[in-house]
DNA sequence: CCGGATCCAAATTGATACTG
DNA sequence: CAGTATCAATTTGGATCCGG
């Protein structure tokens, strides 16, 4: 995931169609996904997550807080500036979420076809 | 996973707090993993996963049906009868799944104390 | 503007009872 | 046995509002 693009997670794609949870937060491991590459500010998250409400981007932020999966840091500067980055914990659970999206696209087609029929 | 016991998934269990979603389905992966032994009866599947109401299972069940991961079998036989067991498809995910129930399982010990705290 | 919080509608899930 | 039907409870999403 070398940027943050606005389609990332949008319509057909193999990480969308296994959006995984942990303790019931549906969105947590696209979530996660997108602070891969370091940290993250609330309204950079907004853009690959367009389809979460800010409602439930938060939710899931703090959940995934409360469980130890990232940390969240907030800024005394003149703008406010708030930014989420995975913790050990968090990042260990990248290799287990990448497996499955690998398997995803591998056996994408498949899953296309299963479903048509 | 030897036999189905009747505790497997329930209260805290590694595989419990990472349930993961196909197609937004939330019992997917455990049901999953109950067929992974061979082909079970729709009964057989309520005992592991007591925590799911019928309506659920069945729910679960057909989408998992429909999105080729499992084959429903149904028997002519004096007592009714039907299986449900892994496809190819549904089998290559145990993979993924197992990679995510080990870093449940090696991890437990720090999720409970972040949850605790 | 940024980082949310609140309110309300809609969809999902769950418990329980019942049926072919 | 293998599910449905029904209704209550929870979860989710959208839109809007708000404090710094």
């Amino acid at each position: 995931m070398e940027a943050l693009r606005a389609d990332m997670f949008e319509e057909i794609c193999p990480s969308s169609l296994l959006p995984f949870r942990i303790g019931g937060d549906k969105w947590a491991g696209m979530v996660l996904r997108c602070l891969e590459d370091g940290p993250r500010r609330y309204s950079e998250l907004r853009v690959p997550l367009a389809r979460i409400s800010p409602k439930m981007l938060t939710q899931s932020l703090r959940s995934l807080e409360r469980d130890g999966f990232i940390r969240r840091t907030e800024y005394a500067e003149p703008v406010r500036r708030v930014t989420y980055e995975l913790t050990g914990l968090g990042r260990s659970l990248l290799e287990p979420l990448r497996t499955f999206c690998s398997w995803a696209e591998e056996h994408w087609d498949e899953l296309l076809d299963a479903r048509e029929s």
